[in-house]
DNA sequence: AATGCGGGGAA
DNA sequence: TTCCCAGCATT
């Protein structure tokens, strides 16, 4: 680090930043800061849910969510009496769903290990799932006073501009350094104010690009603004790049109910609803778009996604010797692009009846239906049906438990992520 | 220390 | 396109 601090204003010394820092800060903080839902609140679990709605996700986005949640789920009794189902639901579209899912499961831990109540304390905080350094300091000093930091990408870039610290933010020595420096500059009467006040000043001055600094009120204590070399700030290390994954998805209709299932409980889009599909690392089949897939591995990704279901035999005919292929359209997630292409797929109807009925009434049902003649329906044919009739059973039993029929029109109230609209918005159409 | 984990807005 | 945003948990 440079030791002289430019010498071009004598003020910036630490002792003196020590003392003017924090007044500066709050005076500005006082009279311009911005009316949100969050600040109107002294109620630690309200603050808690911004918070967490707040990681990675800018205010505006958090404002409806944050009312919803608040109404659906009034205090941490309601969110952990709540399914994990009914929680991702409110959830969806704002991302990063573990959020939701470790609040829920840091409610059922309050309401277990620690009668309901929020913590107070930043160490005790952090032992509840889905709080970490940040939202553990967040709610310490807002919604306690205590004279803790609270450290977010806005204030990584603040001070490491006012300190024009050269080196990746990310590391633990910058995360040292700069927890230091805020220690010191932190004071005792509004550690919370003090530390909205610094994020604020990131969100809304000093921003990534066309800060503001004309109108800080730390620019005089600002070794970047002094150096004139502001937006060199702050410094971060290069991140992977994304790699594209195409993913098949079919789209399973029947009459006017489409099939989806749940995802696993971890990884991406954990707990989520989806449509069934695959993932294949490389497309060879697939130039960029366009329909008529003839048999080839495709198909074989369809046919298998049929019958692991137990769908076997109730797919119409036409789709057993090529399909229509939807897409691609493109989705992005921070680490990853998908290349979305979908085949639908209708069944027939009696489906229902494997679901539903007995092999001896669903043979029947088959028989007035048509699909087996009476003449030829001998024993063995008999007992054929019955043991499909078995496996199918079987099959739909292993499924049904992460698979439901859902009407179109009730996808709105199950959690199904943003990356499958484009295939409702193309379901609406047809 | 690196990686996985969404989604929307802005340049 | 890329980057950014009131991060956390796992490895």
């Amino acid at each position: 680090m440079d030791a002289s601090n430019g010498g071009s204003n004598g003020g910036s010394n630490d002792k003196a930043k020590k003392q003017s820092f924090p007044v500066l800060l709050l005076e500005w903080y006082a009279q311009g800061k911005r009316e949100l839902p969050w600040r109107k609140t002294g109620d630690p679990y309200a603050i808690w849910v911004s918070e967490v709605m707040l990681q990675q996700t800018q205010v505006k986005t958090v404002i409806p969510y944050y009312e919803r949640f608040l109404q659906r789920f009034p205090s941490v009794e309601q969110l952990g009496k709540a399914t994990l189902d009914e929680v991702l639901t409110e959830w969806r579209g704002l991302g990063y769903y573990s959020r939701a899912r470790r609040m829920w499961e840091g409610a059922n831990y309050l309401l277990d290990q620690r009668g309901g109540e929020m913590p107070k304390d930043y160490d005790i905080l952090l032992q509840v799932p889905g709080i970490g350094k940040y939202t553990a300091g967040a709610i310490a000093s807002i919604a306690f006073g205590q004279r803790v930091p609270a450290v977010d990408g806005n204030v990584l870039r603040v001070v490491s501009r006012i300190l024009a610290w050269s080196e990746p933010v990310e590391t633990v020595r910058s995360y040292r350094h700069f927890s230091t420096h805020l220690a010191m500059w932190q004071p005792a009467l509004q550690p919370g104010d003090f530390n909205q006040a610094l994020m604020e000043l990131g969100a809304m001055v000093c921003t990534p690009s066309k800060p503001m600094c004309e109108s800080c009120p730390l620019s005089q204590l600002c070794e970047a603004y002094s150096q004139d070399d502001v937006l060199f700030y702050p410094v971060k290390k290069p991140k992977a790049k994304r790699q594209i994954v195409t993913r098949l998805t079919f789209v399973l209709r029947r009459g006017d109910k489409l099939y989806l299932q749940k995802r696993p409980p971890q990884g991406l889009l954990a707990d989520l609803w989806e449509f069934p599909g695959v993932e294949l690392s490389q497309d060879n089949l697939l130039k960029d778009s366009l329909p008529k897939v003839e048999a080839g591995e495709l198909f074989n990704h369809f046919q298998k996604a049929v019958s692991e279901r137990g769908f076997d035999g109730w797919v119409k005919e036409q789709f057993e010797k090529s399909v229509t292929l939807h897409g691609p359209v493109w989705y992005t997630f921070s680490h990853r692009h998908w290349k979305i292409i979908w085949v639908i797929v209708d069944l027939l109807e009696p489906l229902v009846l494997v679901e539903k009925l007995k092999p001896r009434e669903c043979l029947d049902q088959i028989d007035q239906i048509g699909h087996i003649k009476q003449e030829g329906l001998e024993k063995n044919v008999l007992k054929e049906a019955s043991e499909q009739y078995q496996a199918d059973s079987k099959a739909v039993h292993r499924h049904e438990k992460h698979g439901d029929w859902i009407l179109l029109q009730d996808l709105g109230r199950i959690a199904l992520p943003v990356a499958f609209s484009a295939i409702i918005e193309d379901l609406t159409k047809i």
